[in-house]
DNA sequence: TAAATCTCTATTGATTTGATAGAGATTATG
DNA sequence: CATAATCTCTATCAAATCAATAGAGATTTA
């Protein structure tokens, strides 16, 4: 399960996403069309800042907007940074690669192979979706009316 | 990631798996090769017990095999006993639907639709592969020296 | 009857999660 | 320049979850 935050995180992205690149978007406003706490959306910007996925303007006016290009952000990108690895055991992770402290022999653990295979399929599909693929899918499934 | 417990719960059906269907395996011994602390595996077998995964012998040479047969155990109803549902919300899971309690449109939620793929390619490896298949795994990772 | 085992429930300490608080730093504007 | 509006940073907190331990009970074999 992902945790609250990274839902808030990439429902906020989303929101981001659907806005003129250049218009920063206040943490106040972002919070109400998200859904997500003022304070704890806050925070959750600043991670995503400190990793490039947003850029923040200062002061009055100011306020965050996407980093990037929304094609060229992943929902796998989000989530790795609010909660860290899609692998199922740090033992099948490539971004955060860790032995399990008690594995007797990785090489012909059964265990990890399959957690190996389950990372791959979830990789391919999140690095493969980016935030202009979602907005994409949103106007598939509601069409301008 | 999988909670530690749920890691516990594979290596010890992994390891019944490996054992003659009928010669009950005590949890001492289960404890001892799976490296799970005794008092924690009995729970995690109980729990597994109750679901029909393994069946228990009481009394004196008592202990726990198997419940079916290990091509007929698959990772993810393991998995989903110890830890829950796969899916990484509760609004992708099939097993245990349940919808967000923030989400103002699930039909056209975007975020949830990658989530449901991510939820059914997780689910078909996991449905799909057995302790048997770990089982042949293991042995063709190393094999009979 | 005693020993060996599974069964059940309670408890505990550590960590994580989700959220709130408030004091800075920065900028636009009147 | 003063002030209001904003992001920035760190601390704190309560509740939940996790990992583990404990111990009394029930059952069976010898």
């Amino acid at each position: 399960m992902l945790s609250q935050k990274a839902r808030y995180a990439l429902r906020a992205m989303l929101h981001l996403a659907a806005k003129p690149k250049d218009e920063p978007q206040q943490t106040a406003d972002i919070a109400d069309a998200a859904g997500v706490p003022r304070k704890f959306l806050e925070q959750i910007l600043l991670d995503l800042k400190r990793r490039g996925l947003v850029y923040s303007v200062r002061g009055r006016n100011g306020g965050y907007q996407l980093g990037r290009d929304p094609k060229d952000i992943e929902f796998a990108e989000i989530i790795r940074i609010i909660d860290g690895p899609l692998a199922l055991s740090p033992c099948a992770s490539r971004t955060a690669y860790r032995r399990c402290d008690d594995c007797t022999d990785e090489a012909t653990c059964a265990i990890r192979k399959a957690l190996i295979d389950v990372r791959n399929a979830t990789a391919k599909i999140l690095e493969r979706h980016s935030l202009s693929d979602a907005l994409a899918d949103r106007r598939k499934m509601k069409p301008a009316a």
